[in-house]
DNA sequence: CACTTTTGATAAAACGTTTTATCAAACCTT
DNA sequence: AAGGTTTGATAAAACGTTTTATCAAAAGTG
């Protein structure tokens, strides 16, 4: 019952041709007759022919496959990325691998040296500070490479991402707006240029309109804390900062956290304290009363590096190197930034 | 600065050896003495050199490769699920692809037609109806595969999943215990061996405890509605059926839809309805007063099936096709259960 | 010392493709 | 009809490995 799978050798056979003439036809180069064109084809089709990915590829060098090397697989970023690029790859012929660096160093150098073994024939990577080399060796190595999410200062390498700096900016202006004066931000301690980024547009944000300005008002998350320690260390940094009328977290996962100090402090939304978050999400959503947040362009930036990706796959000379975009996010307004109403 | 790949026949060269002499230091076969041995191993490292998948892999009919398909990729399930299948994979020298079917059956096929050239070992696979032949062709042409989350009624392929009828019943034995007596059940109206578990669950445990059964306390939402929708349809639902003190949703993002709607109905938990729902997620826990959920091992799914196909992939002939896991769910209690405290 | 056995190393085939170079036959030219 | 050109088909090399079969030299045997 082991059906041996069938190999172009075998359909040559069958048809009475050679090797060349079937792999000719396959693969629609070569002039070869109608007829027995129509043979080969049938036979093919009739045996349900495929070829081996693995001849191919060590034959032509391609392996028509592209790795995504992202912070981490679970989170609604990573959800939507992998379903946008999955389903345009595969339109041009191309699967995904997917590959986790959760902000390690050596985790990412372990994977990168695990796909660049012939295996993938480009990359999308979130990229983190550390794998500069690596990354930069890729592209030397003729691998195409388009950063999302991050990108490294004073390095030309393609890459997308939301607008950090503005898209912050704006935030706090509608929460200047909304009427907040003492606006506090939390973000993690950790070294990546999003996060620095956002803290500026913060910064100028907050200058802008004339805000309370102390540096007691942001709030640096030690990274590697365990989430009852991560929030409970918000937990005492908003009960510290009294003064604070509302507060703007980061990132998502931030996001989160806090709603739960929040939470926990028994501290109502938006009356006691205005919330709002980087990256939208489910809980942002339904939680009442809504919280307001920023969210991310992910499919543009899913589909634009996929797009960028696929033309330097198609066009090996087509310099994107200086490709650099930078999208809008959208402030999607919600109950928690309403204390006036 | 292109540096081309270094291939055995290079470090053949370079220590004045034969490409098998190579080989053998590589893999650790054959006899060589051990002064070659280091040289060829020091010019290896060296020079940074990795053997080439394809090659290796035409040869040996193996990618070192597993697949990993899953009803969808976003989703906490596939989360966990990915990590540990990717941490557990990486550690006996495998990668791990990922593809999702979407619960169409087209796409299925697609998506197992693509890994089967040869591009991939063994599978996991989140079953859907209609694969029955395609799963059945892999298993026969030598590929293991493990399912999980599912499986098909009275066809021998190993799987691992949660035990839905015993879970449920757990579920809706706690809800009676809780002093509810009119309990309705949400559920999509997919036609999967999972869900029917559930629901079988469900009528067993309510007739048990001699609670109200009626069949209009069970409803069955079209899959295919949009979000809004559903949302809708489940609010009509909840108001059609007056009686209900409590609900069980059997799916995690039923669950989601059914909060919605008990929102924007303006439904008090747990006093107006007890809301119960399978499948544990963020949202369950942060959103007030906290939702009482089963909660699926999924850890335990997801080490129990890769441990499963890591074993068939390692001794070709040690069969696992008897090999059916029913994990234990728990049960997740929250305020959203306890209308009488 | 003449032989068998062990040791250490290698040549060569094979895996299934793609592609270049080659070639005979058929078709044009004039 | 001799020369040139197009057409249709193929042989053979190559991609980088693994592995089987082979073999010379060294070591063991009586």
């Amino acid at each position: 019952m082991i059906k041996k799978k069938i190999s172009i050798k075998d359909i040559a056979k069958l048809t009475n041709t050679s090797i060349t003439t079937v792999s000719f036809v396959l693969n629609g180069k070569g002039r070869i007759s109608a007829d027995i064109r129509k043979k080969i084809l049938d036979v093919a089709l009739e045996n349900g022919y495929e070829p081996n990915r693995m001849a191919v590829g060590l034959r032509t060098g391609e392996s028509k496959v592209i790795g995504l090397i992202v912070e981490t697989i679970s989170g609604p970023f990573f959800g939507t990325m992998a379903k946008v690029i999955e389903y345009e790859a595969e339109k041009a012929g191309y699967g995904v691998v997917y590959c986790s660096t959760d902000n390690n160093i050596q985790k990412g150098k372990n994977v990168i040296k695990m796909l660049s073994n012939q295996l993938v024939d480009g990359y999308i990577i979130t990229p983190i500070k550390g794998l500069e080399k690596e990354i930069q060796k890729l592209i030397s190595n003729e691998k195409p490479v388009v950063l999302v999410d991050s990108y490294f200062p004073g390095i030309d390498i393609p890459h997308v991402l939301v607008d950090n700096y503005n898209s912050v900016y704006q935030a706090i202006q509608f929460l200047a707006d909304s009427g907040y004066k003492n606006i506090g931000f939390v973000t993690p301690e950790l070294d990546l240029v999003q996060l620095q980024e956002r803290l500026k547009g913060y910064h100028a944000a907050i200058k802008a309109n004339g805000l309370t300005e102390d540096s007691e008002m942001i709030f640096n998350l030690s990274y590697n804390s365990e989430r009852t320690e991560a929030v409970e260390a918000v937990k005492d940094f908003l009960t510290r900062q009294t003064k604070l009328d509302a507060v703007f977290f980061s990132t998502n996962y931030l996001g989160i956290i806090g709603l739960q100090s929040i939470n926990e402090l028994k501290l109502k939304i938006p009356t006691d304290l205005g919330v709002m978050s980087f990256d939208d999400n489910e809980l942002f959503e339904l939680y009442p009363p809504g919280i307001t947040s920023v969210k991310q362009p992910t499919y543009e930036i899913a589909k634009s590096a996929i797009d960028l990706l696929m033309s330097s796959l198609n066009d090996r000379n087509f310099d994107v190197s200086n490709i650099k975009l930078q999208i809008p996010a959208e402030i999607i307004k919600r109950g928690s930034t309403s204390s006036l109403t």
